[in-house]
DNA sequence: AAGTGAATGTAATAACATCACCCATCAAAA
DNA sequence: TTTTGATGGGTGATGTTATTACATTCACTT
């Protein structure tokens, strides 16, 4: 388990902006908060972004080209794990179904698919979003 | 339901190109496709794709930038589906879950979230390029 | 004929992502 | 010690995906 402390000065960067961020984050507006930092490049982003993932702290949701730190970071293991994004207020929610994944898993393996990975987003309006 | 013969145009040549094709394209491979047919600008082949996916026609690949064409264009309306999408050879196949979709039903009722759509995406290889 | 809304044509720009190249550091191998 | 390889970093250029803005055309209605 790749642990905070191994971060590199990059990394670390990233991964704690997006987390002060406290939503998801393009990879763009990461480098705009982190001008001061002395980032110029996109690619500084990018390459600090892949790492995050590659260790699990951090997220990519697909379906808005975004970035969010994981909400389990302990596990060392997760299984499939879906967000539900809120296109009012920008937040996103992570969880996990065993059920999903079982059933997903069910069908790759009825279809001689090898699953490496499962993208499973939901869009719509959050709790707080539509109470107003 | 939207008839085929009630496309546009430019509806109809991003349809035809895109299921000739057979397989995920990219609007910018559509239009690479269209320029002998006169379309020269990613516009024209954006605000085709806005239509076909809004008609039920065509289906929007979020994980890969991609558009691809519905395989059951008769149901009037489907409830959640997923794609499986093979990294060796680009193909992908439609299906859908009722147990899934109720599973991601539940969450959101669950928890008050009110859901528009959903994304369901895996990655992997198929059938085809594993027995390789 | 004039008004309307949908579709179209087009240039420009925005937003997202990667490539190419070079340099620095550090640790293992020779 | 020198070499080598792996990893991280800085930077400019480029590639890819998507939208905005505005003018025009077309089919249809009044
Ligand atoms: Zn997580
Ligand atoms: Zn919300
Ligand atoms: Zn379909
Ligand atoms: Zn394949």
């Amino acid at each position: 388990m790749t642990q905070l402390q191994d971060l590199t000065r990059n990394q670390s960067l990233v991964f704690e902006r997006l987390t002060a961020h406290g939503a998801p984050a393009s990879a763009y507006d990461l480098l705009d908060g982190l001008r001061d930092a002395g980032l110029r490049n996109p690619n500084q982003v990018y390459r600090a972004l892949d790492k995050l993932v590659e260790y699990g702290l951090v997220h990519r949701l697909e379906s808005i080209n975004a970035f969010v730190t994981c909400a389990h970071p302990h596990d060392h293991k997760h299984g499939l794990i879906a967000f539900a994004i809120c296109e009012t207020c920008g937040q996103a929610e992570e969880f996990s179904d065993d059920f999903v994944e079982e059933r997903l898993r069910g069908w790759s393996m009825d279809h001689a698919f090898r699953l490496s990975r499962a993208i499973i987003e939901i869009r719509g309006a959050c709790k707080a979003c539509t109470v107003a």
